[in-house]
DNA sequence: AGCACGCCGACT
DNA sequence: GTCGGCGTGCTC
C-alpha cells in the first residue's frame, strides 16, 4: 500500500535523491528513480522516466527509498503541467486501498489523456471558453426551494458536509442545486456535477446553459481527443470553473474543487463494474473529505445507504416535498394481471389500452415501460425445445429485428446482451435440425411496438433504447421530438426513465413491473422501487394530471403495495430493518470475490484453493465457491465467493491476507469487488 | 499497459 | 530450414 503522501507537503527533492514515482500501470506499486542533474522535482509533478526499453509519465508521488540506488535510473524530465493536487493524490491513494486496486490502475483513471499532458504529441492551444455567470438571475424559487439553496450555500465553503437534497420528480431540485453552485462560482472556485448517463441529459446541459449563459464542460466516454484533451487541460489549471460528467470525472485534476454535486444519487449506473471497481457516489464523498468541501446528494428517491447515514446523523437532509409550479404527482393504479390476462401474443392490458386510448384521444403523451431491448428475450425450437444461447455466455440470444438504428430492416438477428455475440436466426434448428421451428418467446421493446402498431396505427410512435440511440445527439434528438409533440407514444427501456421532462406526457405505462423482482439479490425491492417510481414521475410534470399505471402479478408485493401508498418511508423503514437483521450493508460489510478463466477445471482449481485458505473469524462469514449466476461470460468459467463481516471488521486487510497466500497462474483472474452491487 | 522472450504451424 | 502466432513475465 502506498499511502505515505500526505507527510511531505512542499517537499523538494535535489539531485542524488531517490524519489517515489507512481506510474500509470497496473503495477504493484511506485517505482524508484533518482532526481538528475540540475532537476527539481516536488511531489504531484508529472515526470517522463524510462521504464524497460520505452518510456513512460508518471506522478512523483513521496521520498523513494525501497529499492537499491544502483538499481534506479535519473528521471528523464519534469514536464511543463501543472502538478498533480495533494487532494487528488490523496484520493487516488484511498481508492486503490479501499477497492485493492493498484495505485497506478486508479492513477490511469485521473491521467486517461495523454496528449494533455505530454507535450510531445502537439498540440495547439485551446481557445478560451465562456464561463458560466453566476451573477445571472436564478428562477425564482418557492418558499421551499429558497430555503434549501440558502441552507446549500452556506454549506459552500464551510468545510467537509455531506447533504442530502431529497425532492420528488419535478420539485426543483436542480435550480436548487445550482444557487450553491452559483455561491462557489462567486468564490472563484470549481465545481464537480456527476450525472449517471451524462450522454442523455441535453435538457440538463441546456438549463445550466440557461442559468449560467455558458455550457459547463462535459466529460464522458463520447467525448472527442481535442475536447478531452482541452478539459483535462482547463480542469488542471483551474479555468474550467464547472464540470459536468459521468463517474470518471471524479478523477479529474481539479485545481481547486469547492463543490461535489452527485445527481439521481440512487442511480446504480455510478457503480463502475469493470477495470477498478468503485461506487462513483461513495467515492465522491471521500474525495469532498479529502478537499475539505462540501458535496449534496439529490435524488427524489435516495439510496437506502444514504438514508441510513442522515438517520445516524452523519449527512444532513433538506427535503422538497412538492411539485415546483403547482403540478400534482402522477396518480399510480396497479393492474393485477392475474385478473386482467391479455392474449397470446399481446401484452397490453384492457385497463392500459383503455389509459392509452384516452390520452392520445385527447391530443396527450403517453410512454410505455419495458425494461428489455430487441424483440424477444428467448427463441427456442417449437419441434424440440431447444433454446438459442450464447457460445460464449450462460444466457439466452435475444432476438432483434430492427435495423441497428432502429430501421425496420426484416432480418432478425440474435445477439448476447453480455458480450456482444450476434448472428443470423439460423435456418434451422442446431439441435433437431428442424426447419422454420423458432417461436419468439415473451416480449421486448420492439415486439411491443409491434402490438402497438396494430392497437393504435394512427399513433405516431418511437422506440428509445441504447440500441435505436447512437450517442448524445441522437438521444437529443429524439427528446426534441418529444418535446415538440411529434411523437405521441414513447415506448423504452430505463433510458427513458432518466430526468427528462415531457410536458404533455400524461400517461406512462409500465408493461411488467415485476422485472426486476426476480433473482433477489439483497437491492432487487429498493431498485424496483426506485426505477417504477421515476418512470411513474416522467407522467403529468405541467398543467396536465399524470397517470402511470403498472402491471403486475403480484399487487400484493410490498413494492408495489409501497408505489401506491406513496408511503416510501415504511417501505425503506421495513427494507432498513431487513438488512439491519441479517447483517446486511451498510450495516455490515459485503465483498464479492470472483475468479475466472476459460477452463473450468482450472478455475475450480484455483477456488477450491481460496476455500482452503478462506479467512476465520467471529464475525466474518464466507459463502462459496460457487458458479456465478453467469457461470460463463465471455468465454470465461466464473466462480464467486461472498465475504461478508461485521461493520467494523477491516475487510481489505482480511481479504489482501487471504489473496497474498495464493499466486494464481496468469491465465485466471481473480477479481475484488468491494461493496458489491451485481451478483451477477 | 507495452514489450520482450519463448516454443509450435505455414511459407519464401 | 525461417517467419510469426500470442502465452507468460518483467519493468525502478
Amino acid at each position: 500500500m502506498h499511502t505515505a503522501t500526505a507527510n511531505c507537503q512542499a517537499a523538494e527533492f535535489l539531485p542524488g535523491d531517490r524519489l517515489a514515482v507512481l506510474l500509470p500501470l497496473p503495477l504493484a506499486g511506485v517505482y524508484d528513480y533518482l532526481v538528475g542533474n540540475g532537476q527539481r522535482l516536488a511531489a504531484g509533478d508529472f515526470v517522463r522516466v524510462q521504464l524497460g526499453r520505452g518510456q513512460a509519465i508518471g506522478v512523483v508521488w513521496s521520498a523513494g527509498g525501497t529499492i537499491e540506488a544502483d538499481k534506479c535510473r535519473p528521471v528523464i524530465e519534469r514536464l511543463d503541467q501543472v502538478p498533480l493536487p495533494l487532494p487528488s493524490r490523496r484520493f487516488i491513494d484511498w481508492v486503490a486501498a479501499y477497492t485493492l486496486a493498484a495505485p497506478g490502475a486508479v492513477l490511469r483513471m485521473a491521467m486517461s489523456v495523454r496528449s494533455a499532458i505530454d507535450p510531445k504529441p502537439r498540440q495547439r492551444r485551446a481557445a478560451p471558453c465562456p464561463l458560466p455567470d453566476w451573477r445571472r438571475p436564478g428562477l425564482a424559487l418557492s418558499a421551499d426551494q429558497a430555503v434549501a439553496a440558502a441552507a446549500l450555500r452556506r454549506a459552500v465553503g464551510g468545510g467537509f458536509t455531506v447533504t442530502l437534497l431529497e425532492g420528488v420528480t419535478g420539485s426543483g431540485k436542480t435550480e436548487v442545486y445550482f444557487e450553491a453552485v452559483a455561491e462557489v462560482l462567486a468564490r472563484g472556485r470549481q465545481v464537480l456535477v456527476l450525472l449517471p448517463e451524462i450522454s442523455l441529459s441535453a435538457q440538463w446541459l441546456a438549463r445550466f446553459a440557461a442559468r449560467f449563459g455558458a455550457p459547463p464542460r462535459e466529460w464522458h466516454s463520447d467525448l472527442t481527443d481535442k475536447a478531452r484533451r482541452d478539459t483535462w487541460r482547463a480542469v488542471a489549471e483551474g479555468a474550467a470553473k464547472v464540470v459536468v460528467g459521468a463517474r470518471s470525472a471524479l478523477f479529474l485534476p481539479f485545481r481547486d474543487l469547492g463543490l461535489i454535486v452527485v445527481d439521481e444519487e440512487h442511480d446504480a449506473s455510478f457503480k463502475q463494474e469493470d477495470g477498478v471497481i468503485y461506487h462513483a457516489r461513495d467515492m465522491a464523498v471521500v474525495r469532498a473529505r479529502l478537499g475539505a468541501i462540501p458535496i449534496a446528494l439529490v435524488s427524489a428517491t435516495p439510496s437506502l445507504e444514504t438514508r441510513t447515514n442522515v438517520e445516524a446523523g452523519r449527512y444532513r437532509r433538506l427535503h422538497l416535498p412538492t411539485r415546483h409550479g403547482g403540478a400534482k404527482l402522477p396518480s399510480l393504479q396497479l393492474i393485477d394481471m392475474r385478473r386482467h390476462g391479455t392474449a397470446r401474443q399481446s401484452w397490453l392490458s384492457q385497463p392500459l389500452i383503455d389509459a392509452l386510448t384516452d390520452a392520445l384521444a385527447a391530443g396527450e403523451q403517453a410512454m410505455l415501460f419495458l425494461n428489455r431491448r430487441g424483440y424477444a428475450p428467448l427463441t427456442l425450437c417449437r419441434a424440440c425445445g431447444h433454446r438459442l444461447k450464447c457460445p460464449h455466455c450462460t444466457a439466452w440470444l435475444v432476438s432483434h429485428r430492427s435495423g441497428p438504428l432502429g430501421g425496420g430492416s426484416a432480418t432478425e438477428r440474435l445477439r448476447c446482451h453480455h458480450c456482444g455475440y450476434s448472428s443470423p436466426l439460423p435456418a434451422a434448428c442446431p439441435e433437431c435440425r428442424a426447419a422454420d421451428s423458432f417461436a419468439a418467446c415473451g416480449p421486448g421493446v420492439e415486439r411491443l411496438a409491434e402490438e402497438v402498431a396494430a392497437r393504435f396505427p394512427d399513433a405516431r410512435t418511437a422506440v428509445m433504447t441504447s440500441d435505436t440511440i447512437s450517442g448524445p445527439r441522437a438521444a437529443a434528438d429524439l427528446v426534441d421530438r418529444m418535446v415538440r409533440h411529434e411523437i405521441d407514444l414513447l415506448i423504452g427501456t430505463q433510458i427513458v426513465a432518466k430526468g427528462h421532462h415531457f410536458p404533455l406526457l400524461t400517461v406512462v405505462g409500465v408493461v411488467d413491473a415485476d422485472l426486476g423482482l426476480a433473482g433477489g439479490d439483497l437491492r432487487a425491492a429498493e431498485r424496483t422501487y426506485q426505477l417504477l417510481w421515476q418512470v411513474a414521475g416522467r407522467a403529468g410534470r405541467a398543467a396536465h394530471a399524470g397517470h402511470a399505471l403498472l402491471q403486475t402479478y403480484q399487487p400484493e408485493d410490498k413494492v408495489m403495495e409501497a408505489l401506491v401508498s406513496g408511503d416510501a418511508d415504511r417501505f425503506f423503514a421495513a427494507e432498513t430493518e431487513d438488512r439491519r437483521a441479517a447483517g446486511m450493508p451498510p450495516f455490515g460489510r459485503l465483498a464479492a470475490l470472483i475468479v475466472s478463466g476459460p477452463e473450468a477445471t482450472a478455475v475450480d482449481r484455483l477456488a477450491a484453493e481460496l476455500a482452503r485458505r478462506a479467512p476465520r473469524g467471529a464475525d466474518i462469514e464466507v459463502f462459496g465457491p460457487v458458479a456465478a449466476p453467469l457461470a460463463v461470460l465471455r468465454g470465461r468459467h466464473r466462480r464467486r465467493f461472498l465475504l461478508k463481516t461485521a461493520r467494523t471488521v477491516p475487510v481489505q486487510s482480511v481479504l489482501r491476507r487471504w489473496l497474498d497466500q495464493i499466486r494464481p497462474p496468469s491465465s485466471l483472474r481473480l477479481q475484488v469487488d468491494i461493496d458489491p452491487y451485481s451478483f451477477l
